[in-house]
DNA sequence: TAGAACCCTGGAGTGCACTCTAAGCAAGCG
DNA sequence: CGCTTGCTTAGAGTGCACTCCAGGGTTCTA
């Protein structure tokens, strides 16, 4: 099941409004091929294939491929949205509004609009989820010297 | 399931591993009252009544103090506890693993260095899920930018 | 002293995001 | 040829973090 980590720089060129290819690099792609089975993508992604099979089933990747016996083979360009994907669901982003997104791309030009505010709202809530860990942090960082400081006192000579 | 262990008063010995006051202030505490009802403390925290009782239950704040019929009366102290794990719900932390820092704080003075360690731990993760969350902020931004620059050059005319 | 508004408990229900099951088809191999 | 492995589907099950309910007691206000 291991496959080359060749990674051979992929990158679809679409010069227009694709299905979104992240800025740098998204995956360790592995080769320069245009098909993969659920499982190679299901290793790329460290998603299951059960959640993959279910991520096309709610609508959030199009319909993806098949092979002539109804095998699903996966392209660059699906790997491309499983990357912005994952990015997504780090913001925690409910899959309901991915699946908004998605159906937004698929619906064409007309949505332009809606999907830019869209990934603007997201970067506010991303921007503000950041301020929030930052304070947690200094929250940590806090009662962290506090323990250190009770650990120099008198008291509890740990191992 | 947690019983016994009746006291909880306001706090335990150690002149310095108490229950975690925040650094600053942690919620914008209401009056210098020391007794609150569940509505409350409902209102001051955005939980509801319901996740109150809940935490009690789960050993997420050890027993709440009782007024003479039964009804919960929170105190300062179950206010500042609150805030904190608020800071923590917030980096994603299950549950579970508060209910085991609120545990060894039960537990007492022998636990000091494995509650250190479990701040440690969780500040790491705050780290990186920050840095997952900035990474994905440039993800965005690139997108939001392609999408204003395609809004000053319309072209794009595939479906 | 009534009625509204609040609070109690144990336990059941909800929504989300998976995660797995069952039953079956298809390809590679000794 | 049968075995193993990997894939298919619809649908059921899981774990988490709440969220609500039923059936009662309490407290505040008029």
């Amino acid at each position: 099941m291991t496959e080359t980590m060749t990674v051979t720089e992929t990158q679809t060129t679409s010069a227009g409004v694709d299905t979104c290819a992240s800025a740098p690099r998204p995956h360790p792609r592995p080769e320069g091929q245009d098909r993969y089975t659920i499982s190679e993508v299901a290793a790329f992604t460290g998603l299951s294939a059960h959640t993959l099979r279910w991520y096309e089933r709610i609508g959030l990747m199009s319909h993806v491929d098949r092979s002539h016996t109804g095998q699903r083979r996966f392209t660059n360009a699906d790997l491309d949205w499983l990357g912005f994907v994952g990015k997504l669901r780090l913001t925690g982003m409910p899959v309901a509004d991915m699946v908004r997104y998605a159906e937004l791309l698929r619906e064409g030009d007309h949505t332009f609009d809606e999907r830019k505010e869209l990934l603007e709202a997201t970067r506010r809530d991303v921007r503000t989820r950041i301020a929030e860990l930052q304070d947690t942090l200094a929250v940590l960082d806090y009662k962290i010297e506090f323990y250190a400081g009770a650990q120099r006192a008198p008291e509890r000579p740990s191992a």
